[in-house]
DNA sequence: GGTATCGCTTTCCTGAAAGATACCGGTATA
DNA sequence: TATACCGGTATCTTTCAGGAAAGCGATACC
């Protein structure tokens, strides 16, 4: 039988299969950032300000204080939140988002905007 | 000890805590259609064309086809993607970019430039 | 003395996602 | 006849993110 015509179009002609994945890596590497159960609640939770251990757990309902360390590190190794240890007995521990941290914010309110879209679309939809 | 000073500054006073969870859901929504370790992949290897089923799998490394199929229902789902039947014999079947799907490109090319930056930094820092 | 708070770490465990492998009917190709 | 392609599905096993619970040293409160 007559097959149907197909063009072998893949990645466009001045790129190679290696530099579409090349292409790709950066935008893994902001996914990575944000995806996970907790890293937009910990991250959003800190753009209102400076916020002690304790108290970014009680915000964030079921999150444990292994998975808020886990977190909070990883928003430290990026350098997108810092941590301040103060001398006080028992110590006192406050993390903030550091400046380039806040730089995720036009990105998420991209994610936003599309995602309230898709919201809309798909309930629209039933 | 005399303690730091804390405020307790959560949510934005205009917004309560339940309408703060209600604004990250759709930025949720979004990272859910992107994040996982095909969804981009394929999203991408479709915006150069419509694609047949072995077709993809080629072009991704690594790629099951059960993993395959799974993903492109979802991308149906969604309307991000749609499949096309031909009678021919075997079957012939492309999965091709909706018009919506293309909407995902300005967020793709966001997390594109975050991650390009990102990188950078993490690089330059050693 | 007993209990509570702070800021974690450690250990153990589970459920869900992803991978490996095999298979299917139908067809074309050698 | 046998082998390969197509578009998947079915089944089994592995991996791994994340949860539950306990503990820790230091302090403070009743």
């Amino acid at each position: 039988m007559e097959a149907i015509e197909h063009d072998k179009r893949k990645c466009p002609s001045h790129l190679s299969t290696g530099e579409c994945v090349k292409r790709l890596l950066p935008v893994k590497d902001a996914l990575d950032i944000l995806s996970g159960k907790w890293k937009l609640q910990i991250i959003l939770s800190l753009t209102f300000g400076k916020k002690r251990f304790k108290q970014i757990q009680r915000e964030i309902p079921g999150l444990t204080p292994k998975m808020l360390s886990k977190e909070l590190k990883d928003l430290e190794i990026n350098e997108l939140a810092s941590r301040h240890v103060y001398d006080t007995s028992p110590v006192t521990v406050e993390y903030e988002l550091t400046p380039y941290g806040k730089t995720l914010r036009p990105l998420i309110d991209e994610l936003h905007k599309w995602g309230t879209k898709h919201r809309k679309r798909m309930i629209a939809r039933e």
